[in-house]
DNA sequence: ACAAAGATGTAGCCTTGGCTTCATTTCACT
DNA sequence: AGTGAAATGAAGCCAAGGCTACATCTTTGT
């Protein structure tokens, strides 16, 4: 073994010095740790995505079909089954052989939570004079990035101005 | 050949009865094209991650050494290298053997529009109430889906509402 | 000058999210 | 009831982003 334990010589990069240098926290990985908590969002940014979709077309027509999800995610059927599999694993869907999907408790609880925090996204996006269509678009992607803490800020902003 | 035109017979979901239900683009595939554009965005987030964070150490040391780079980013330095070729390839950045990584023009105007895109999101949620700290979490994530339209909006709301 | 430490490179593996292609099952309709 | 279309499944490919392990180059320090 070689390089194991992590040491540093050299022109080290104190590592606060950088990039969010508005923060005084002296450990080495500040940065660090911001970038892993934005990568575990990310991962889980299709299945949340996946969970609503599923909610919505649950409600539309009692089952979610295979087929119905690719069209609307804009996939391809594979691709969605593939990721099926993957909820199921998790234990958010539940699913047998040539028949629709369906969400758990835990999955119903989760697109809930998804569809509450978008619902408010697109809300709070519109409040600040976004158009809609580019609300959208947009809260799509934010959605999943958004704390309890901006949700909050997002939430109570919409209601203290509903007119911008 | 056997299944290639998409044809649609049984209980076709209409696809505008889902989710956005909002829109009233009769397209099939409204829907489809929201999350098209959101997947860009995703595959986009990390070259964004990591130009801006090569700008920061530019800044700083005059170039930018992997290692520094996977540290700062939570990554082991065989990611980075594997993330800085993929940045090479696309032309943002340049590096030799042994040497530190540099951006080339293209990269330095990435990294610059990333960082002040940075920079209004986080004032901006700021300005709407979140705590320094989230909002340096939160807009890690939140930047890279952020419209034109919609950073207008948030510079727009900065510059309108200092304190709150 | 040289040895050790640290930085970089290389290879190979895993998972995920895409895709195409082809096989199989269901279903709607005549 | 039977058939053909649509839906689902299964296999296999690719790129990207992680990782570990190991090899090699550079730099530091004595």
């Amino acid at each position: 073994m070689k390089n194991k334990a992590p040491r540093k010589k050299r022109a080290a990069v104190p590592a606060e010095a950088v990039a969010g240098a508005e923060q005084s926290a002296p450990d080495l990985g500040a940065e660090a740790h911001r970038f892993s908590q934005t990568r575990s969002a990310r991962s889980a940014e299709i299945l949340e995505d996946y969970t609503e979709l599923i909610a919505d077309l649950m409600e539309e027509h009692g089952e979610a079909r295979i087929t119905d999800i690719a069209r609307c995610l804009g996939v391809t059927h594979p691709t969605a089954a593939k990721a099926v599999a993957r909820l199921k694993r998790e234990g958010l869907v539940t699913s047998r052989p040539y028949r629709g999907v369906f969400l758990t408790e835990a999955g119903a609880a989760m697109a809930e939570r998804v569809r509450v925090r978008h619902r408010i996204v697109i809300e709070f996006l519109k409040a600040i004079g976004v158009p809609a269509e580019i609300a959208a678009v947009d809260a799509e992607g934010i959605e999943h990035y958004v704390s309890d803490a901006t949700l909050a800020a997002f939430s109570d902003f919409v209601r203290s101005a509903p007119e911008v």
